[in-house]
DNA sequence: GCTCTTGTTGAACAACTGTTCAACACCGTG
DNA sequence: CACGGTGTTGAACAGTTGTTCAACAAGAGC
């Protein structure tokens, strides 16, 4: 019988190092959203991650203990990251309200957001919070902070011009409507429009909110 | 050896009942939109479908050749079902150009479209979309067709008017992304809003279109 | 250098998936 | 009333899936 290599002790290198919890959620994390992104949610399977993550299959149930809360780590994740990536781009801006507000528009129609292969994953998240409850609160948490960031530059842009058409709740809803279906438009199909046609029809709708009468 | 029950020829009650294919197809196609609404698109498979058709597996595929080309009528049946049941209302209403605009929009806020199980419909789809040709060709089609009946309802409404502050192909692409994008957000979250707000909102868009200045 | 904790492995498992196809049986035709 | 074509069946197939867990080994503490 010939020696088996796998058990030869006079191996010099480690066939795996040893990592923190935190280190090793983070590393199954990121190979999570490049999975998604990637194969699309139907083929993400837990071997893809492991593959992807240089590890082996046991090590995902492991650390997140199933599929399923694995995904809604990621869902935060990815949707922390836009969020914070947008409110940065705001805060660069400073000035009025009113340039906060383009600044958002404009960081809404970046190439970071206007990803369609992350909007792959978006719909995989979403299809999912009709089942899993971890993923709905995910998205009930983190929607309400991004309407809220918008709700407070539009009260502030109508302090600006005195003139307030629509409570700056309706306004934030209409934008944020606005920016998500054409966002989820020119996912589905990006001949449609451009970019800088939206940032155009989004900057109409920011005149609405302090100039339009109200809608009879 | 006792006598195998299901071979008995003295059995009187036929087991199925034949049809012509158009008739099965449509039975198919019925059960599988069901089975996507009711158990979303993970869960729907050939199995399920084939028991809410009352059916067996191998009938799928004898009909339309693969699970792929069946979501692929199906979603073609919902897209135009929607889109027929919006140009009905618009047609019964009449009138000006602003009065079936109206309608349009009323209509995309009435119950049979703002439907949480039907969003999962379209979710199902557009997740497939990415992969599947023959779903995104559905897409490119319905859509456009979508769009194209705003995009002339909005021309005549600026000719009513005298005054055009936007194109009518991107007053139509800015109403329909407000449109979708609300519904989207309705989905998700129906606590957000209210579909007459929804309304309100959309008919304030409406108004930018022949009265805002264009954007600078 | 040894021990011990514990992060890691991967074969095994049960439950699924879409697809195939030979056998079956319904029902119009002769 | 028997024939035959064809719509229908369902077991079988070759994959896949998420999860489990006994065995392993890395590397810190002594």
């Amino acid at each position: 019988m010939s020696e088996d290599i796998r058990t030869d002790p006079s191996r010099k290198t480690p066939r795996y190092a040893r990592k923190t919890a935190d280190q090793r959620r983070e590393v199954l994390l990121q190979a999570t959203l490049r999975c998604i992104v990637r194969l699309g949610v139907e083929k993400t399977s837990i071997r893809a991650i492991a593959e992807e993550a240089d590890v082996s299959v046991g090590l995902v149930n492991h650390h997140f203990g199933s599929k399923e809360a694995l995904v809604a780590a990621a869902y935060r994740h990815i949707a922390d990251t836009l969020l914070h990536e947008i409110e940065a781009r705001v805060a660069d801006t400073g000035g009025s309200a009113r340039d906060r507000l383009s600044a958002f528009i404009r960081a809404s129609f970046s190439p970071v957001v206007l990803d369609r292969s992350l909007f792959r994953a978006w719909l995989a998240f979403w299809t999912l919070q009709a089942q899993a409850p971890e993923i709905s609160a995910v998205h009930k948490e983190r929607y309400g902070a991004y309407r809220k960031v918008l709700e407070e530059l539009i009260a502030e842009f109508q302090q600006e011009t005195g003139v307030a058409t629509l409570s700056p709740r309706m306004a934030a809803i209409g934008l944020s409507g606005l920016l998500d279906g054409l966002w989820l438009e020119w996912c589905l199909e990006p001949e449609t429009f451009s970019p800088e046609e939206g940032i155009t029809l989004s900057e109409t709708w920011l005149r609405t909110v302090v100039e339009a009468r109200p809608a009879g």
